[in-house]
DNA sequence: CATAAATGTTTACACGTATGTAGTAATTGA
DNA sequence: TCAATTACTACATACGTGTAAACATTTATG
């Protein structure tokens, strides 16, 4: 068996049954009329040679690669990995590949997508600038934004998946709340390039969208922004925790941050989370080993990676896309005090 | 800008350049003579209409597809995340797409593989079988494996990648029993469907090899295997923890893995790392997060990107592939006693 | 100056597939 | 019986590209 061998083509599986290719091709595709005689042996031959259409070629005729494409900021993170993984799963199912690229290349991005051929992009990155994705669309390429932010200037035909980012935000201060914090904050994203949240973040917007419904003054207080890495991040939380007015309340944008705001909060003597409330957001690995086990927020990416492929499909197929709205899961550890959502 | 573009095929070029499509294709290929005058106006209106070769139909021509398939067991995890954020990185910038495929999808894997016409597979699985492997190969398809086992019946054209994986762990053993354990215990993964390393498994070798090294004989408590879940490891540490003879130190296959068993120390009331030490391996979010932060092992995401390009990219040119060797690096934190590992 | 060599360009085909068009044979309808 | 329909099959072309080979032009050589 070490020999090499040679992919069968269509014209192999016409030999071996004595048809011609053209039926062959109809047996396939099931669209015309072929004997019960002739689809019988070309099955066979098909079975026998283990042939499969080229998807090259076929994607060259126009008739779809069975190819997606996924773009995000990083893959690198806990909620990407099972998204991804999710995603490969009921696309391979369906017949597709799913391939990756980072938002963060951007040299001949447009162009090389589209010498591709890919049939849709899913995009989830809140860097990918909206003229790049407007590019996208106005090649008539099926694009699916999976929305962690508002994505107001992109016109067309494009699906919309709400993950529930914002409402599970809401519910998470809505929960600090009611147990009792009144003086909550938002912890950002550390990074070396500042880069500030805005209403255009879904997370952002939850929480001052809560904030506000609850009739609570936001200032400057009720924000951790601005930190570039981990260490700063500790300190900042030591301070807020140390002030004349103490936080007792942390809404994190993903369980890393806060897994450090806890430690920081633990590391001022704070009791969490009778003196002090850490939620998290992703249900990661890291909020399930820290001590006091992190509560946090988990997005279901099963729903997502369903909802992606059949607006896909249904873009494919020429129709209208629509936007689907799915909804987090909240994971109540020991980082909350307890308390029904209801 | 919001009309239905199309995408600019070779022809288009050619007749904005007042050329024929061969020049086109000469200047683009850069294999013939072409005069300066019309080489510079092939350029302009490559340019000027954004054109770029469809991948398509060169990967039909047998041009290759710029395509590489990375098999994985699950990339639901930090390691295969920055693998893989790694080898987008590099592979962006040397022309090359990635696609993602679960080494769990096994219904026609091999046809479905073949017909895509990618031009290599990367693949790092410990359950792909491997006369699927061998499959590939046989049909001339270049594939790298990342060793993190032993695939010794694959022969052929194979690359192979060895991570530093064995005499990672080697070196964590060396530690441990430097540092004064006596006792120490290797963790194996949790699964529902029993499945225990054996010396194919390189974690597994290498814990064993280091052990007879030290010439300390290997029995049943070296070993905390079968547990399904990890509230089961929690238990089984604990146990070994108050048995007989007590373990004083965990080598564990990954950080998951290790921070519960650290838990589980902390709970029973040992002082780590002055009664027990324990160290994992991936360099995990959560290997930080804990507290103690868990001592770890991390690998080399961006060399084995690297690596595996440079194969596969000797492959592709009808080199021999060589095999290429990693290294891991210690990452010393809280959960292990200091000692300079020379 | 004639001819060979080097340089530059085009024509023609191939990769593996899908399908419009057209053709043949069998069946049906009146 | 003859036309009309149905059940099949085949030919020819197209998708966008790479390249051998034929052709054309310029330059070098004897």
């Amino acid at each position: 068996m070490t020999g090499k061998n040679t992919v069968p083509t269509r014209k192999d599986v016409a030999e071996l049954a004595g048809v011609s290719e053209t039926i062959v091709s109809y047996v396939l595709n099931a669209n015309r009329y072929v004997s019960a005689d002739k689809k019988k042996r070309v099955l066979e031959a098909v079975e026998k040679l283990h042939y499969r259409p080229n998807s090259i070629a076929r994607a060259l005729k126009g008739k779809g690669n069975s190819h997606i494409l996924f773009i995000a900021d990083n893959v690198a993170n806990d909620y990407f990995g099972r998204l991804l993984q999710e995603l490969d799963s009921v696309a391979y199912d369906r017949g597709y590949l799913v391939s990756l690229m980072s938002a963060k290349n951007n040299r001949d991005f447009i162009t090389r997508i589209l010498s591709r051929q890919v049939d849709a992009v899913i995009i989830s990155s809140a860097s990918l600038a909206e003229n790049y994705i407007q590019e996208l669309v106005d090649n008539s390429l099926p694009v699916v934004l999976l929305m962690t932010r508002d994505y107001a200037s992109v016109h067309g035909r494009v699906a919309r998946i709400y993950t529930g980012i914002e409402s599970g935000i809401m519910s998470a201060v809505r929960l600090l709340y009611e147990s009792g914090c009144r003086n909550l904050v938002h912890v950002d994203r550390v990074s070396r390039n500042l880069h500030f949240s805005n209403r255009q973040d879904l997370r952002f917007r939850g929480f001052c969208n809560q904030m506000e419904t609850l009739g609570i003054q936001l200032t400057e207080h009720s924000f951790i922004s601005g930190c570039r890495d981990y260490d700063e991040l500790f300190s900042a939380v030591c301070r807020r925790i140390q002030s004349d007015v103490p936080a007792d309340g942390f809404v994190c944008r993903n369980d890393r941050l806060a897994c450090t705001v806890l430690n920081a909060v633990l590391a001022c003597g704070k009791k969490v989370p009778d003196e002090v409330s850490v939620i998290g957001f992703d249900d990661s690995d890291s909020s399930k080993v820290v001590r006091p086990a992190l509560s946090t927020i988990a997005m279901d990416q099963k729903g997502i990676a369903s909802a992606a492929l059949e607006l896909i499909e249904m873009m494919v197929s020429g129709e209208t896309p629509v936007e689907k709205h799915l909804v987090t899961r909240m994971v109540l550890r020991e980082t909350t005090r307890q308390q029904d959502p209801e």
